[in-house]
DNA sequence: CCAAAAGTGTTTCACTTACACCCATGA
DNA sequence: TCATGGGTGTAAGTGAAACACTTTTGG
């Protein structure tokens, strides 16, 4: 490299919090290592950012390698630099979030790598380097982002019910919310469209389907509208 | 270094949005550079991380180095990745932004550094890098911190009138408040200490000063008190 | 016909908003 | 005595919260 370093430099990587909803649990893509340090721990999907590719891209370029992942909804989160939070070396790793909506893609939580897994966020395993720690941070992010931005349906098959949506509230939000009330205010809203379609294979009153409509959000928004629920 | 790269390595900075208040004008810390590239151009204050130094290490002795600051509010803002933001080689920078009582510290805002000035936030010349995107951001998480928690008595005196903090509030905002309104909810919360002092050399009725309570918000804080203007 | 969840309105209360005049002080 | 900003209260409107029963469907 035709460079002369003064110092020493810290690495760079990525790092992903990778989160799905399913049967009414809020879930996180972990993978198994296989290599020192911390063999055999779990640990969040990333790894080196290359010269060559920026940070999103480099985030991107992990999903899909280490998880089969593409077309997820992406956000940085935050960047740890602690001096010691690897035991080899400096690393610093740029934390970014992802949702990803599970009931679309894989059919019962599993991922194209081996070595993958989906954990419930309240059972989760030891986790390799300060993972617990970037994992708390994109709960809170979440948790807050999930207010006043419509970035719930992320988590969400395209169609689905009301009830559906009130819980992945109530499990992000970590509070029971008022059915009448979250219904009023979320049709109210204008922003879901409802279909004629029904769900199906259910024991009891089958609900009503909405989508998202996701190109009047963004009309609304440029008019100055804020999403908060 | 005992270490072998694999892939050549993105060198890594800080860079630091530092704000301030005074004469009604939210303002903002710039450097002047002394070296290429950009040479002669203003910029953020920053520089390389260190292999021992933490992040906010790297901000905040690239505040005192740069610009003479020491015990400013100071939080991490976004970390910026994009493969060509420097023309000389890769380099990821992760911003920082720091909030200082002016009227405290600086005189006349003047600084240690000789290279250093204040610009009026919507005065600013030409930056150096993509610096300019930088400071948009930081202006943006101002203007939506500011709401929810109590970050704007960091630009004030310690001991301030409530129309210098509604001024405060309606230049990050971008919007003018109600006098009565904002004096009613800000005196309501019971964070505001009313001092037995008043102002001092105005050509009309002084006006009372107060002080933010930082113990008792983070008691409140502890029940849940959320602060919001 | 029973179990299970879908779907639906109204009242109360709290908070936000809009708004104008007198007061104190120094020049 | 005048100019300048300091300081104060009320009424109307809007949105949030609390709350229970009927309907639909499959087993």
């Amino acid at each position: 490299m035709a460079y002369t370093y003064e110092y020493a430099r810290p690495a760079l990587t990525v790092d992903c919090v990778v989160f799905g909803f399913d049967e009414g649990d809020l879930k996180l893509l972990l993978i198994q290592r296989g290599l020192e340090p911390f063999k055999g721990k779990w640990a969040l999907p990333g790894g080196f950012v290359r010269v060559d590719e920026s940070l999103e891209e480099a985030a991107l370029r992990e999903l899909q390698e280490e998880a089969g992942l593409s077309k997820v909804y992406l956000e940085q989160l935050y960047t740890f630099g602690e001096v010691n939070r690897d035991p080899r070396e400096r690393v610093v790793t740029v934390a970014y979030y992802a949702l990803v909506k599970l009931g679309d893609h894989l059919p019962h939580g599993a991922s194209d790598a081996q070595n993958a897994a989906w954990f419930a966020v309240n059972e989760l395993p030891r986790l390799a380097f300060d993972h617990e720690e970037i994992i708390e941070a994109a709960l809170q992010r979440l948790k807050s982002k999930v207010r006043y931005e419509p970035i719930g349906f992320e988590l969400l098959p395209k169609k689905f019910t009301l009830t559906q949506l009130q819980h992945l509230y109530e499990v992000v939000l970590e509070a029971p919310l008022d059915k009448r009330n979250f219904r009023k205010k979320i049709l109210s809203m204008d922003l879901l469209m409802e279909t004629d379609e029904i769900e199906q294979d259910v024991a009891h009153r089958a609900a009503r389907l909405y989508r998202f409509d996701e190109a009047k959000y963004r009309q609304f928004k440029k008019k100055g509208f804020n999403f908060e629920i």
